[in-house]
Formats: C-alpha cells, structure tokens, sequence
DNA sequence: GACAACCAGTCATATAGACCTCTTGTGCCG
DNA sequence: CGGCACAAGAGGTCTATATGACTGGTTGTC
C-alpha cells in the first residue's frame, strides 16, 4: 500500500512544539488527503501501525486520529480488514447548531435582517416552558425577517430569557449576529438544540413579509437551544420559504453505540 | 462528592470476562444513573480518576467511558473542572437511519404497508444518478402507502439496484420491512444516508391516498442510502402527512471538532 | 478439488505512567 | 482587608506495551 503520507511534500512533517494536538494535526492530514482527492472512496486510509511509523508517533496517537475520521462521518472502521474513506463527502456542518449568520456565511451568501420588533415583554405559555420560566419573568423578544442575497428567506421570532442577557436591548445592534453578542458580551456560549420543523401552509401576512403567495409551502421550525449546563437560552419560532430552502440531514446506522 | 458508583448495590461489579468491553459496562452503568436519576442534569460525573479508583480500571478506560457520554450528548466536559450531565435528556435514536418499520416499532405504533406497486423497471434518469447506474440497468420498484396505527401516514416509493437484491419480487412479501429482508437475506446493511426534506403541498392524487384534502401540506423527503463502502442501496421519496408528523433533530455546536 | 490449519495484518480493548493546562480554593503576606 | 502564590484536583494529550479477535490469504493435507 503506496498511500503517501507526505512521501515528497514531508517537508510538512508534524509541529511537535505546537499547541495543537498531533492526532489532530494527523486528522487534519488525513481529511486534506481525502479532499485533494489522493484518498478516494472507498480506499482504505493508512492504517494505525503505518501512520506511527511513517510520523513517529505512538499507535495510540494514529488511532486517535483516524477514529476521529469515523467520527465525522468520512470513513468507517472494519475489524480485522482496515479503515475505508466513507462514500459520500461532506465533513463539517452537519450535527452543528449554528446561527443563521454563520450558516449563511459558510455558504457564501450574504445574510441581512429587517426588525420587525425588538423589545422586553411577558412570555406566551409555550415560551415561559420551552425557556422555564416564570410567566412573571420578562423576556427579550426580537422578530425579523431574514433576508439571504437580497430576498427575503425566512421570518424568525426569539426570544431571550431578559435575565441572562441584562442591557441587550442597548447593547445588541438587532441586524446582526445574535449568536456573536451572547458570545462575545454575556459569555454564553450555545451547546446543543432541538429543532422541530414541520411543513405547513404561509398565512397572508407571513406570504406578505416573504413575498410569496398565500398558501404556499413553509417549513414552520421550533427551536429550543441550551447552554452547556442545559440551561435554556434560546426560543425561535421560524418560518422559512419552502421555495428556496431544503433541510438536509445526514444520519448513521449504529445499532449498538460505541465510543 | 459522594456519588454512589454502585455503593450498596456493589453485587454488581464489572464483569471482566464478560465479552462486553470495560468501558461499555461503565457507560451503561452511568447511564442508568441518570435515567434513574441519581446523576441529575448539572451534577457532575464521577471524575476520571474515581471511577479508575473505584472500578479498578485504568484511567484511560474510565475516561473513554466518560468519553462516550458526551458523544451520546448526555454529558459534557469542561477542563479543569469535570464532566457535567447535560439538561436534556435524549439518548438514543437521533442521527440514526431507521427504517419505517423500526421506526414506528420504536414509538409503539404499528406498521402496516398497502402495496401500490412492486416491480423491476428501468430508471429515470434522476433515480439513475442517485444510485450510480447507466439507465440501462435494471431497478426494483416499490410504491406503498405506509400506515401507522390505522391511518395513513405516508406514500413512499423505493428503489434498489436490482442487482444487488436478485429474486426480490419472490423473496420480498412487500408490506414486511424491506431493511429486515435485505439484511438477513442479501447481508446487505445500511450504513448511512443522505436525506432531504422539503415543503409542499399535497397532489389530488396523493390527498386521495392519504385521506387528505387537497393541497394540504405535506413533508417531501428524498433518501439516498448507503452500504459500508459507500455504494448507493436505495433511493427514496416519499411524501408525509404535514398533520401528522415532525421532523425531530437534536443539535450539537462544536466549532473544534475533537476526537 | 475441497477442506482444514495456520499466519500475517488489522482494528478493539485495556493498562500504567507521564506531563500539560485550566479551575478553584486556601492561606500567607503586605 | 485585598491580592498574590501555591497546591490540589480536574480533564487533555501522549507514550509504551500487551492481549484479543476478526479477516484474508497461503499452505498443506486428504
């Protein structure tokens, strides 16, 4: 097996000084190889023993690196015969929450927002639950029509348990990124989501908002996202074009869960 | 801190010569922990070390343990202060490919299939693509209306390699589950697929089958399936009830991706 | 030619120990 | 009393080693 792993360009050997991990300098080799198209599907990677004696490094460390590749999704072990690139590609957000301003970016389109409303007010039934709270306890709410290259895509309402993000209401510039401000001023960093889309039919005043037709496919989603200790942070409702929007997901078959 | 690693319930120890590794006994064990609620959402997970200390195992066998229950999304870490158990609660079935029937199997209802069509055709050229076939080729066909507890639920309309499945149309009683007999007759297993969701409304002909009104709204999902080595099983479309279902995703947000 | 035995290569699991960074609490010193 | 230093404890990374189990091919026998 002639895999190169840097035969030629091994000017490239690992950083071992670097604060980055090894096997996460491995993974990184591994994926460019399968990018550049020198591993193809189907292929089997190098396997653990031939990345530790090739690099240097402990077997451990190879494994760690090519385990992380079944991870992701872009190969899978066979016990006994080796670790093959998976078929398809596709490597990076999938299974990740991210906000409409970084899922817009990843894709090169250009995000941009009209606010509809930006207040403080008393949470509905099914919001004071999805965030727990009290109905007593404000909350931010904030309704904008998103608009991806210039036409608008989706209509969204969050809303913000007031609390945990005391001041937003002068501090958050409302057509940008949500996400960045509750990073980057209040610290609280989005972990995990639950997401609920169903298909439904856009009422005349959401058709006039995203300027389509009465009665038109819409996906309606609902989602709660958490902080990292579980806490609620998050309640959007979004209504988005079924004309110019796919949900596409990407699952495993793994009866019994490992590792 | 004080958790109870099986403390008074210490008959059951680990069983080393079971075949089931170490460290998957230690995850079930933390598991059932949580689901019975003597490890709450917050709380921290026995560290590293005592787990090492009172299982008698090495630490890197207590830490791939620990390490499984954040890939299951139950816990998370935080270095420098320990593995937190996440707030919701959710543990199996998101990012898995289930069949129809091992999907509505796993919620309690129970499925039945009418059969509209089964049959070897010759693909369209959009069914060709998705399986990688010359429109020569043959292909199996197979159109269902798909009912859960007495009511329909979805039309759906499979098609497979007639090559990889020879004999089907004898070997296949078509309203049974096609993943079953696929994989205990042909060793055929799927590994992994690529779906896509959209928003519609529902045909004259498709509200007739599925006992709805027209241009009711309906999901549209578009299934590629895989084999281990990336070769397209099957391609689906099928066309949801919008009343009657939701699409359920749980989301994770890891920008560095680890390990 | 069929079948069994063997072997080499591979991943899966497990152990022990080392060193690092990060967080938190404690206690000393100014 | 405030602030700094330090130690303890946690997870993160890495090495070295060993054993088990599965797969595929080869070899040898009948």
């Amino acid at each position: 097996m002639s895999i190169q792993l840097g035969c030629g360009v091994d000017t490239a050997t690992l950083d071992r000084h670097s604060v980055v991990p090894l096997y996460y300098q491995i993974q990184q080799r591994l994926l460019e190889q399968i990018r550049s198209g020198a591993l193809k599907a189907g292929e089997p990677v190098p396997s653990e023993q031939e990345i530790a004696a090739r690099l240097g490094v402990s077997r451990m460390t190879a494994r760690q690196a090519v385990k992380s590749l079944c991870h992701l999704g872009v190969a899978y072990s066979q016990r006994g015969k080796g670790t093959f690139v998976s078929g398809a590609k596709l490597e990076k957000n999938f299974r990740q929450v991210l906000s409409f301003s970084e899922e817009m970016e990843a894709r090169g389109a250009q995000p941009r927002s009209r606010v509809l409303a930006f207040k403080r007010i008393h949470p509905n039934e099914q919001v004071a639950e999805a965030l727990h709270l009290s109905p007593a306890e404000e909350i931010i709410f904030l309704r904008r029509v998103r608009i991806a290259d210039s036409a608008p895509l989706c209509i969204e309402a969050t809303h913000l348990p007031a609390r945990l993000c005391p001041k937003l209401l002068e501090n958050f510039e409302p057509s940008g990124s949500l996400y960045r401000v509750l990073g980057e001023r209040y610290g609280l960093q989005v972990h995990m989501a639950d997401e609920v889309a169903e298909a439904s039919v856009a009422t005349g005043a959401e058709a006039k908002l995203l300027r389509i037709r009465g009665r038109s496919p819409v996906f309606r989603f609902t989602r709660t996202a958490y902080l990292h200790n579980g806490q609620p942070i998050e309640f959007v409702k979004s209504t988005y074009r079924g004309d110019r929007c796919k949900v596409v997901n990407r699952l495993t078959r793994q009866l019994e869960i490992i590792s």
